[in-house]
DNA sequence: AATCCGGGGAG
DNA sequence: CTCCCAGGATT
């Protein structure tokens, strides 16, 4: 039973008391012929390949795959969630021989299931595990359920896990979409859009569904796994030896670096800034160097303040002017790696510098045509552009 | 849809 | 340092 080459039987089991499951019985062909584009024969042939390249380069020293019983597959699969291989088996080799089964699991404090998941981290998950392993004892004669619904009926197991479960140790046809797959498949059909969306995910599932080959489940979903791990890794992937380099539309349109979208980021902090726009009676503006360091170092820019107080303050000193005729322009964002910035520009006229300090080597009176031979930032540039126009 | 859980590895 | 990882539960 544990048997991975052990051909699919019938799966329907012996406690009947719901109504039959509204599953179809040809739900491949039906998704197949809904989904559109790309090219069938193609697609078709994408798990073929992937097996081919599975049996030379695939993993088959892992742990849980000797023997490949249910309950090792479905402790591995949990150990797995958000946790590397390499972290993993030796948590699983010690997880094991203390509770060898099922039944050692439901029967064992919950005590000591916890001391043996401690340094994997997500401790819920040993709890979900420990919780689930009770719920089997009860209502699945000490067994893991051989069925979609109940298996993600349990607590800790969701649906690409129980895919997982459901494939690997019984050769099921059940798809899975972890972070490798979901990677995978957002090159190889050039899915655009962070793969948390759920438009994106739904999306993916769909595919998934399609690739299911006729035979060999088990070896389909490690061969999965270990194609994303080892080859289409999320950095440097290895394109130049991938058997899907032909059909892989990230690959074909050079947008490797780019597929799947990543993340978006938190809102960037934003921060203020007040510039000032100042004019003589020339027509001339005011420019300001900026400090050696930080942002825009040493170049020409506008006055720059935290806020009007500070703004006004620094007026009073260096110009001779009425500071309560400034007029606000609209405001300009610029983002920044690290930070978005909000410019607010103040238009103002003065009579020119008061004597004291009029020739500060860091201010600078500037006719508008000379201003495109300056380097000035990004902003400042544009903001002067329009007040031009 | 967003957040949380958590330690470790890679860049 | 940041980002990500064989996700799922909770809000």
């Amino acid at each position: 039973m544990n048997n991975r080459k052990t051909p699919r039987t019938s799966r329907r089991h012996e406690h009947s008391e719901e109504p039959a499951l509204p599953l179809p019985e040809k739900p491949r062909k039906q998704v197949l012929h809904r989904a559109q584009g790309d090219g069938e024969s193609a697609r078709r042939d994408i798990a073929g390949r992937l097996l081919a390249w599975f049996d030379r380069h695939g993993r088959f020293d892992l742990p849980w795959q000797h023997p490949r019983t249910p309950y090792r597959v479905w402790l591995s699969e949990i150990m797995l969630q958000q946790t590397q291989v390499s972290v993993v088996t030796g948590y699983f080799d010690r997880f094991i021989k203390a509770l060898p089964d099922l039944s050692a699991l439901a029967h064992a404090p919950q005590d000591d299931v916890l001391a043996l998941w401690s340094g994997l981290g997500y401790y819920a998950r040993a709890r979900n595990l420990h919780a689930a392993a009770k719920l089997c004892a009860e209502h699945h004669d000490g067994d893991l359920p051989r069925d979609l619904d109940a298996l993600v009926a349990l607590p800790g197991i969701g649906r690409s896990t129980a895919g997982a479960i459901l494939s690997q140790a019984w050769g099921d046809p059940a798809p899975i979409l972890d972070g490798n797959v979901k990677r995978v498949l957002c090159r190889v059909f050039g899915i655009d859009g962070w793969p948390g969306m759920p438009v994106v995910e739904k999306r993916l599932w769909s595919i998934a569904e399609t690739l299911l080959p006729q035979t060999r489940l088990a070896d389909w979903t490690q061969a999965q796994m270990d194609f994303g791990a080892t080859l289409c890794t999320r950095a440097n992937p290895a394109c130049a030896i991938c058997p899907l380099q032909d059909v892989c539309v990230a690959r074909i349109e050079g947008r490797i670096g780019e597929l799947p979208a990543p993340k978006p980021g938190k809102a960037l902090p934003q921060r203020e800034a007040l510039m000032l726009i100042v004019e003589d009676a020339d027509g001339r503006v005011l420019l300001w160097r900026r400090p050696p360091t930080g942002v825009w170092a040493s170049l020409w820019s506008l006055p720059q303040h935290e806020d009007i107080i500070e703004a006004q303050a620094w007026f009073e000193r260096h110009l001779d002017g009425d500071f309560a005729a400034a007029r606000a322009l609209p405001a300009l964002d610029h983002g920044f790696s690290h930070y978005r910035l909000r410019i607010q520009p103040h238009l103002i006229a003065v009579n020119g510098p008061r004597a004291a300090i009029g020739d500060n080597p860091d201010l600078r009176w500037v006719d508008r045509a000379e201003l495109t031979a300056i380097g000035l930032p990004a902003p400042v540039r544009k903001l002067l552009q329009e007040l031009t126009e």
